[in-house]
DNA sequence: GGGGATCTTGACGAATCCTTGACGCAGGGC
DNA sequence: GCCCTGCGTCAAGGATTCGTCAAGATCCCC
């Protein structure tokens, strides 16, 4: 999922524009000031951030230019100020656009898909390799022995959650909830039968498999 | 030296435009209509278009469509009108920025300048080779046994979107939200349409296709 | 206004995927 | 030793999704 970043000292603003972007499918995370912007940059690098030059402890260009020496993240600027010399100052500083308050929700949308849609193009990679087989997060794409495995779109889906979060036990409940919804939590014959399927295709041996490991009554595990 | 088309009906406007724009160091080209505005574009392809959306020939929104099913050149929009109607129309149809008039030049120039420095990350090798054809992203081609496959704008801005990320999977919202807009993502019969053409253009066999694959229930992938 | 290219729309078998039930096996408690 | 529970396996059906075709609507250039 999408994440955004939205920083904005103003409480009020902040849950408007959580729960427009969430509605929207966004994943959003939001910050108050500009040190914790900055470091929820980086501890949750986002897709883009949408950012309030009015901050209470920085000034919003240098919020956008320390931002600009590790990260090349779309940012969006919002401000009260008409005045054209920071909108230069902010655009200059490394801002890819800029909305004056009062704005539309909806344009804020659709600037926001136009910027997401230039920065689709330039996002990289998160690869995940056994010895066995490599599993491509960005591209979608399991390899093994340097062919390309297919998956349906449920086994792929329980291969992510468990390969996201390696040696990790992942509980049936969570698996289930995760790939066929809340719903589901009981129906544990679904995970039997998709994880014989994932190891067939991917585990050497599928009889005894060496990476999809199951806990018997809890879950499963993932092992690189 | 970067090139700028500037398409507006107002010749004083498009006057104080080239002289700012010259004066700064681009090259400009000028067009009043919507019609020379996309064969300029066509026969000398600017950095950037700058666009006046009350042109007197054709609908603003409609030439950024025309524009987008051939190239991808940041699109930065001109308005007199603040309805957000207008601007999410815009930039759903594939602007890139919009300004209201009146707008100071500093401004302008200052998104102008965050435009192009997307673009220039953005830029990419344009040719990509198969066994069975060649695409040319810059000169807008498709090559198969030396000869000039034709395709309509929309089977290219489909080819375009896979082909840019090559062995990646491109989702069936991804695709129609690129190629036509946000507005068509459950129109998934398109995409079976297009493809097909595609494939009976590009692929050897059309039945058995080896580089343009379907993944049942998620999307497309483009393998070289 | 006319003709050609392009885009939409609907319908149909074919291919793929998901669900479901049955069966065997292993381990643990009684 | 016996029962019970949880897991792996298999295959069939039913439900989706896909490829294909063709006809109508629309756009565009002359």
């Amino acid at each position: 999922m999408t994440a955004v970043l939205v920083v904005d000292d103003d409480a009020y603003l902040l849950r408007a524009l959580r729960i427009t972007l969430q509605a929207h499918g966004y994943d959003v995370v939001t910050a108050v000031d500009g040190r914790s912007a900055l470091l929820a940059a980086r501890q949750q690098p986002p897709a883009l951030v949408i950012l309030d030059l009015g901050l209470p402890d920085m000034d919003g260009s240098a919020v956008i230019r320390k931002l600009r020496g590790w990260s090349a993240v779309p940012v969006l600027v919002l401000s009260a100020r008409h005045g054209s010399e920071d909108k230069v100052e902010a655009l200059d500083a490394g801002a890819d656009d800029y909305i004056t308050k009062p704005f539309g929700l909806e344009e804020l949308l659709a600037r926001l898909r136009a910027l997401l849609r230039r920065s689709a193009e330039t996002e990289q990679p998160t690869v995940i390799t056994t010895d066995a087989f490599t599993v491509d997060l960005g591209k979608r794409r399991v390899l093994r022995d340097g062919q390309d495995i297919r998956l349906t779109p449920t086994e792929w889906k329980m291969l992510e959650v468990l390969v996201r979060s390696p040696e990790k036990l992942v509980t049936q409940q969570q698996l289930l909830s995760e790939v066929w919804g809340p719903a589901y939590a009981k129906e544990t014959n679904y995970l039997r039968v998709y994880m014989a399927q994932l190891r067939r295709k991917l585990e050497p041996e599928a009889a005894t498999p060496r990476h999809l490991i199951t806990e018997a009554g809890t879950g499963y595990r993932f092992l690189p």
